[in-house]
DNA sequence: TAAATTGCCTGACTAAAGTCAGCTATTATG
DNA sequence: CATAATAGCTGACTTTAGTCAGGCAATTTA
């Protein structure tokens, strides 16, 4: 390792320990202690067990029934048993939970936006953030289904086109190769999986199928910050899970020269190189699996 | 602004915070609350004056001075009269406090480096971090005089050569350039700026002097991770003032086209183009100002 | 040189965070 | 079905952090 580098990470450190620091203090400023005002946020995150909060927060078993008390009293939140266990409790923000909750959504949001606008190369600076935040993260991204022609899954397409465009010697446009109709991607016939990390998309991989034996693995991208992790691999293991599950016989895939690590990942897992099946003008390496 | 860029700057706080919360609290398990701890890092980072650490750490005078008595009882540090201001004190540590804060830098490194083995790829890990940090710390940038043989300068030198090699179509070699010798970047004949960032260097400049009324600026440099936040031209307008002090009546400079960001800096900043005035190979355009 | 200011200290206080033993209700287990 | 384990709650407590008024000695200013 770089005689310096074990330096830069801690000056890293120390320069995001003030930044974020205050940006945990803007908790503070609504009449609220900090412990509280990250129990409403945790809520609003999503987290609807009382257990669940008291490991994400780190809080003691007390500590954590006495912030829910206060903030019962306050008319932030409402507590019920769980339906499937009445020794626990799930907890949801009231209306005025909500509306507390989205205001200091609203403080981070702008804190966020502030320092942004602060930086001369914003691109830069979070295609950066991206990289940081992904390698610290690297053990929560998720992989999940989802609907191809959802937001989320068009914006990692699109990302898909681009960097085909930039890698592939002759561009890449999508009107000329085979897109597949999106209903190919849906279950029953296939389907569209997503990585996610903290929310927000950083891979994916479609399966097209037609009802019959033969499927086929498609539009295989991975966010370039979270390259390395080897979310390809798992990508295309989730996507052989849902093959077999949907009784899929054989995989097949095209792809390109020009993407040398996904040839790679190909070859070293279990996929055969077969002749061309398609006149798809930019591929020209094709590949099988026998599931 | 991107929509998704406020999402993605909140995941990077999010992830940074859950692992540089870990970093603070593992300030702890050594059987003192984080607040002395902190004082102790602040003292062995060379803040000796009360004042200086109160500001720093944002403590309280009353706080601060108790802090002190409990870490003065502790034996871990020692404060007496400042010499020019009996009111002012300054602390130092003693041995056991010296190495007190050693063994917290310890445990800061072994985090450090645990977190960057576990990267696929570390050195775009650091890039990235070096561009956070100094976006960050963008304020805090100094610059000061050093001496271009020592090992920092010559660091920058490197980098600086690397870059050159990188952009200039026949590459570059320093020896076939007029490379300055180091001790006309010394005074009273010139001088050598670095730009530092929480003590890494992140720029530099020369100035190569003879001791007559004509010097050179030489060297000029900045660390990609801090470019954009206007340093060329602090440094710039530092080595005029130093110029100025040595009497140096006009200063000279070459660089090339293959260095645009560097010309424009030079043609808004009152630089006049001249002919050439070296048979160096490597520079196309030739420059003077007077001071 | 008297008055104001500065730098640090002390005592008295509050708020927030965290700990721990014991309680109740519910669920799992032999 | 008795017992153990689990989840959360309550009361009583300690520690840490932080605030504020006042005090003293040294230094600056008028």
């Amino acid at each position: 390792m770089m005689p310096d580098s074990i330096a830069r990470f801690r000056r890293f450190a120390r320069a995001v320990t003030a930044e974020i620091g205050a940006l945990d203090s803007s908790f503070l400023g609504r009449g609220r202690p900090l412990g509280a005002a990250r129990v409403v946020n945790a809520i609003g995150a999503g987290r609807a067990d009382v257990a669940e909060i008291r490991a994400y927060l780190g809080l003691d078993s007390g500590l954590m029934s006495r912030l829910l008390r206060s903030l019962e009293e306050e008319g932030l939140v409402a507590t019920e048993p769980h339906p499937e266990d009445a020794r626990r409790r799930v907890v949801r923000l009231t209306d005025a939970g909500q509306r507390e909750f989205l205001a200091y959504e609203d403080i981070s949001d702008a804190r966020a936006s502030t320092l942004l606008a602060r930086s001369p190369r914003a691109d830069a600076l979070l295609r950066a953030m991206d990289l940081v935040a992904l390698t610290l993260g690297r053990d929560r991204i998720a992989i999940e289904e989802a609907d191809p022609r959802g937001e989320t899954a068009r914006a990692c397409l699109e990302a898909y086109y681009a960097e085909l465009a930039r890698r592939l010697e002759s561009g890449f446009d999508v009107k000329r190769s085979r897109d597949p109709e999106a209903r190919a991607m849906v279950r029953p016939r296939g389907t569209f999986l997503l990585a996610v990390a903290d929310g927000l998309p950083v891979g994916c991989v479609g399966l097209k199928g037609s009802g019959g034996p033969i499927a086929e693995v498609k539009r295989l991208w991975i966010d370039p910050a979270a390259r390395g992790f080897g979310l390809a691999r798992r990508l295309m293991q989730a996507v052989e899970a849902v093959a077999r599950d949907l009784s899929v016989a054989v995989l097949r895939l095209d792809t390109s020269s020009a993407l040398p690590e996904a040839l790679a990942l190909y070859r070293t897992s279990g996929w055969v190189e077969v002749a061309r099946f398609n006149d798809d003008p930019y591929p020209d390496h094709f590949f099988e699996k026998a599931l």
